[in-house]
DNA sequence: GGAACTCGCCAC
DNA sequence: AAACGTGGCGAGTTCC
């Protein structure tokens, strides 16, 4: 095969070089960090976990694993705590591991009553804010940069990998961890930190794949919503209320629209059912309140459904009209797709990558919409990289994060590098790749000058 | 003393 | 029938 490569797969492994001689640059370009600051927190973090570790050996669970454990005693042993918290303790983890053994995660922990369990999450919290991230930082700078590297031979999706340290997983949900870590990050001297992303790429990507035309009509029609549709068939609704409608983020109030987004359609998305959605949706669910001031549970209860096992059938009917009526042509390709895989032993991406070996039925079906989904954004950051130079401005690449490019933005040219993303994201890409059948839309997030990336805002792009 | 494994947790 | 996709990385542990 390789002797004698198709035109597609020389315009992938094109999208592959130049992809990588981008990113390298963007390594080059590096991001700038604030060395002092991450060595004071670092101190301040150090400071708090040894004072929660003395506070812990005055509670139940310190002195209960003292008493075991002794001079071995180890805060971070998730080995030492399952071995208190399940066998001396007598408590039942909700959750087991894969291996089968019982789970001692934050979820599982968050669910304990034992003194002194409250002061161990943060411990775990700070140790990992601190180790990993801080630490990282620290470790992988030189003079105030730091040159994050990016692979695009790692993941099995063709999607990219970052490394030394990932660039692809500083805090963000956790707020508390999103300032602290990226409170750290800065733009180059006297540019601004600018992040332009595709709004629900990966949702649009399945179209070029699948051609479901529900789906096509929800991505291409903006009086529709597919996120808002599903809150309200979930949470038997007419109608939606302001606060819980859009993609507004208010961190901290619960919001139907993000639920029936990430406790359910993108769940579904990825290969997961009815039995977990239902527990999640229940236990997020559980303080929502209507406009109307009636708690979301008070509606449901005189819906008819007043229980986890009720509510558990009422998801799986909505899960069954999901794929059987609504997205009927997506389940059809999903299905064809994978029996093509078994037939064949491989199957190709729309940006021509060929991909083999042992996949079970929800890789192959989810990689090359997650593959396709990235290659967009690299083939946009590759241009973008190339006209900022060919133009001869200051602003310049400084990483991306599989939907989003990041940018060291020279100030001055502002209007125009929004002008040029606009311009390659969402035109020139649909000139290149012939095969996007619906509009693709993005989003920005800007620094001031000289700010950190914490304080990144939204910015109508 | 290092390789390999497990678990947990951060991102999309 | 069964039931969440892709990564990196730190810490603890076990094995050689």
């Amino acid at each position: 095969m390789l002797g004698n490569p198709t035109s597609m797969m020389r315009e992938a492994y094109s999208l592959l070089h130049e992809g990588t001689l981008a990113l390298a640059e963007a390594e080059m370009n590096g991001i700038r960090i604030d060395v002092e600051y991450c060595e004071k927190m670092k101190r301040k973090l150090g400071k708090r976990i040894a004072l929660w570790e003395k506070q812990l050996l005055q509670t139940k669970l310190g002195k209960v694993w003292q008493k075991e454990y002794g001079k071995k005693l180890n805060f971070s042993s998730d080995t030492q705590l399952a071995d208190i918290l399940f066998n001396k303790l007598n408590i039942k983890s909700k959750k087991l591991t894969k291996k089968n053994n019982q789970a001692t995660d934050a979820e599982v922990l968050e669910g304990i009553n034992v003194d002194g369990i409250e002061i161990l999450i943060k411990f775990k919290k700070a140790n990992k804010n601190k180790n990993t991230y801080l630490e990282g930082l620290l470790r992988e700078q030189v003079d105030g940069i730091l040159h994050t590297m990016f692979s695009l031979v790692m993941a099995i999706t063709y999607r990219s990998s970052s490394q030394h340290p990932n660039f692809q997983n500083f805090p963000k949900r956790d707020l508390e961890s999103m300032h602290l870590i990226r409170g750290a990050i800065y733009p180059l001297k006297g540019f601004q930190n600018l992040g332009v992303d595709y709004s629900s790429v990966e949702v649009a990507t399945g179209c070029f794949y699948h051609k479901d035309p529900t789906m096509i009509k929800y991505v291409t029609d903006p009086k529709t919503s597919m996120h808002r549709d599903m809150a309200l068939q979930l949470f038997i609704l007419e109608t939606l209320d302001k606060k819980h409608e859009g993609t507004e983020e208010n961190p901290g109030e619960l919001n139907l629209y993000q639920g029936a987004k990430n406790g359910f359609v993108f769940p579904e998305f990825y290969g997961d059912y009815f039995v977990h959605c239902a527990e999640n949706l229940m236990k997020w669910a559980k303080d929502v309140i209507l406009k109307n001031g009636m708690p979301l549970k008070d509606h449901m209860k005189a819906e008819g459904i007043g229980t986890l096992s009720k509510f558990t059938e009422h998801v799986e009917a909505v899960e069954t009209d999901f794929w059987e009526n609504r997205f009927k042509v997506y389940n059809k390709w999903k299905e064809i797709w994978w029996q093509e895989y078994l037939e064949k032993g491989y199957f190709d991406m729309l940006t021509g990558f060929r991909c083999q070996g042992l996949m079970n039925r929800k890789q192959v079906c989810n990689s090359p919409i997650q593959g396709t989904a990235f290659h967009l954004l690299l083939w946009a950051f590759t241009e973008m990289n190339r006209q900022l130079k060919a133009k001869g401005m200051k602003t310049r690449m400084m990483g991306q994060i599989h939907d989003e490019m990041l940018m060291h933005l020279w100030p001055e040219e502002k209007e125009e590098v929004f002008q040029m993303c606009r311009q390659i994201m969402t035109i020139e890409i649909r000139q290149r790749f012939s095969w996007i059948n619906v509009p693709l839309n993005i989003e920005a997030d800007l620094t001031d000058v000289d700010s950190a990336w914490s304080k990144k805002k939204g910015v109508k792009i």
